[in-house]
DNA sequence: CCCGGGCGTGTAATCGATTTCCTGACTCGC
DNA sequence: GCGAGTCAGGAAATCGATTACACGCCCGGG
């Protein structure tokens, strides 16, 4: 592969023009053709890695994901890495598989890799890599997830308004038990869902004890699935259920399936995270959608902000309520 | 951040010996002590960047896929991002789109990076950088997807099997009919399936005529539905279609449901690729699993064959039939 | 006693770019 | 016609590692 010497070489010019030219920097017009006829007929292109060991830029940016199968991810995976490569950066994604121990590889090796940011939703809050990576001031912002102790502005959603819309839309449809279906402890945006959700329900007066709050040992259909039992073998079951996240969700009508109960006439189901599929379901399932999209970008613009040098603060985007079937209520979309 | 030099310094010996001490080369043990203790007071991790520089080899493979969205290509993604990581590469990840010029985009740009190999599930055929990729010597697989010209080793599922299972399952419930929803032209795989899906239902005197194979413009939902549309128009409506994709299947779906017919009663659905979900719809969708886990793991030792310098052949995987309930027949699993 | 072979280690070249510093030519004004 | 200012472009340092080569030391054999 030829390299810059061979193209000044080939120009007739010093190694130093020839950078010049391809960084737009002075060049009168004669030597400017020169060199870039050149560049065509070698067809050179710049060694990005030449070019950031000397820069100390690698135009690189890590994402590590929590979950990289679960379908809201994939959709911000892909978000961010649009939206980097739109702005000349390349991405190199991580999949953390919700365990601490290949998240803090993955951030190790991002790190050796020197890359100019990083971008992290977090599995579980106990990472000792990410604190590491922190102090040793590489530009990082979390997405998602917020970690306590860690120092770096979250980009995540917020589900004031959707859960306070929802609350009504329970209430006028008469439903008066809700359950939650709650993300594992130590996932903090599960408690929040549940608190504003409840919050919410209050306004309405309707009540959402403890007993109807359960949390699920994992992120996985499973474990929603074994809290909807256990909602269900309840002497007062749920009317509505309100899963936080869409795997759950999908636990859970299974579940609902299985006992030959339907939704919605036996029991509401609402899923946070709006999922291409949740469409394609029967019934097409109401839900909680965070725009994911915007979170993506948002994270790569608050990212670039600190890659820069400039503070940055943290960004709370609002999720939405789709109204599907799932409620009972004749579709909206 | 520490750098080599930091490190000789402080363990009283040059930057030669500390290279060495890393790379498990000649040093005796008095000095090899110093190094470690010095590389451990520091924090010191090598720069991959200036060694990669130096060794012109990156440790980082690229990943071209065609539509990250799409959940056979995510579950590929992520087995091959993990197959990779385990053997000491990092990878980066593409998301094609299915849009030729994205797909260039991403080639281009990887090859800036000095990736040590190249994978690829092309979208579409007439991919310029790919040759170009191919031309310069870039190691490069294929992957899913074959792409006529490319000399390159292809790394794939193959059908028969599961379609010759599939033509007697839907003989022996006595579906007569058959359909099969296409993948665009353009993406080989489709024509493949369809063919073999053709010659096994042969063997059991049911015929597929031209007005029952329907090419979908895209291999999306939509795509499907149009298809599966103009397959339930028909004077003579199959009793049983094959979607040669996962998103095709979904649309197909859609609109069984939108016409008030069900599935399996009134029409059998089948689906390539089978995504974790396809097991919560109603009815669980029968479909051909192919090996995704085992073709991403090939994908990646047939790469590094190739970079390593020694010839690596194509590899062709059987996928085998999934049966739940989309056919009529009682689930078994 | 001297010479040669091994072995551990240091010096310096190298990878391919960017960038600082400097030189030389040209222009312009007095 | 000559000094000052401008500007294009070259030489060389630099980023942080790896590695070829050379050197010095120790040991054993003649």
């Amino acid at each position: 592969m030829a390299n810059i010497k061979d193209v000044a070489e080939r120009a007739g010019v010093s190694v130093a023009t020839v950078s010049r030219v391809l960084n737009g920097r002075s060049p009168v017009a004669g030597t400017r053709e020169r060199v870039l006829a050149a560049v065509a007929e070698l067809g050179y292109r710049p060694d990005a890695v030449a070019r950031a060991l000397r820069t100390a830029r690698t135009r690189t940016l890590g994402l590590v994901i929590s979950d990289l199968r679960n379908p809201f991810f994939t959709e911000l995976a892909d978000a961010v890495e649009q939206e980097a490569r739109r702005l000349g950066y390349s991405l190199i994604i991580g999949n953390a598989g919700e365990s601490t121990r290949q998240q803090d590889d993955h951030i190790r090796t991002l790190l050796d890799r020197r890359i100019d940011g990083l971008l992290v939703s977090s599995a579980g809050t106990g990472s000792a890599m990410l604190r590491e990576a922190a102090d040793a001031g590489t530009p990082l912002v979390l997405l998602d997830r917020t970690v306590p102790g860690v120092a770096a502005p979250c980009v995540r959603a917020e589900g004031r308004a959707a859960l306070t819309e929802l609350a009504a839309h329970l209430a006028a449809l008469g439903r008066r038990r809700p359950a939650v279906i709650v993300a594992p402890a130590g996932t903090p945006v599960g408690d929040e869902r549940l608190e504003l959700f409840r919050a919410a329900l209050a306004a309405h007066g309707i009540a959402l004890p403890p007993e109807r709050a359960g949390a699920s040992p994992d992120l996985r259909p499973e474990g929603g699935r074994q809290v909807m039992r256990r909602l269900l073998d309840l002497p007062e079951p749920p009317d509505a259920v309100l899963a936080t996240d869409n795997l759950m969700a999908l636990g859970a009508l299974d579940e609902v399936r299985a006992r030959g109960l339907r939704v919605p006439s036996d029991v509401a189901l609402v899923a946070f995270d709006d999922v291409a599929w949740f469409a394609h379901l029967d019934p097409p399932l109401t839900a909680v959608a965070q725009p994911t999209r915007a979170l993506g970008e948002a994270a790569v613009h608050t990212l670039l902000e600190r890659v820069e040098g400039r503070e940055a603060p943290s960004v709370l985007l609002p999720a939405r309520l789709v109204k599907r079937r799932s409620c009972g209520e004749p579709a909206t979309d």
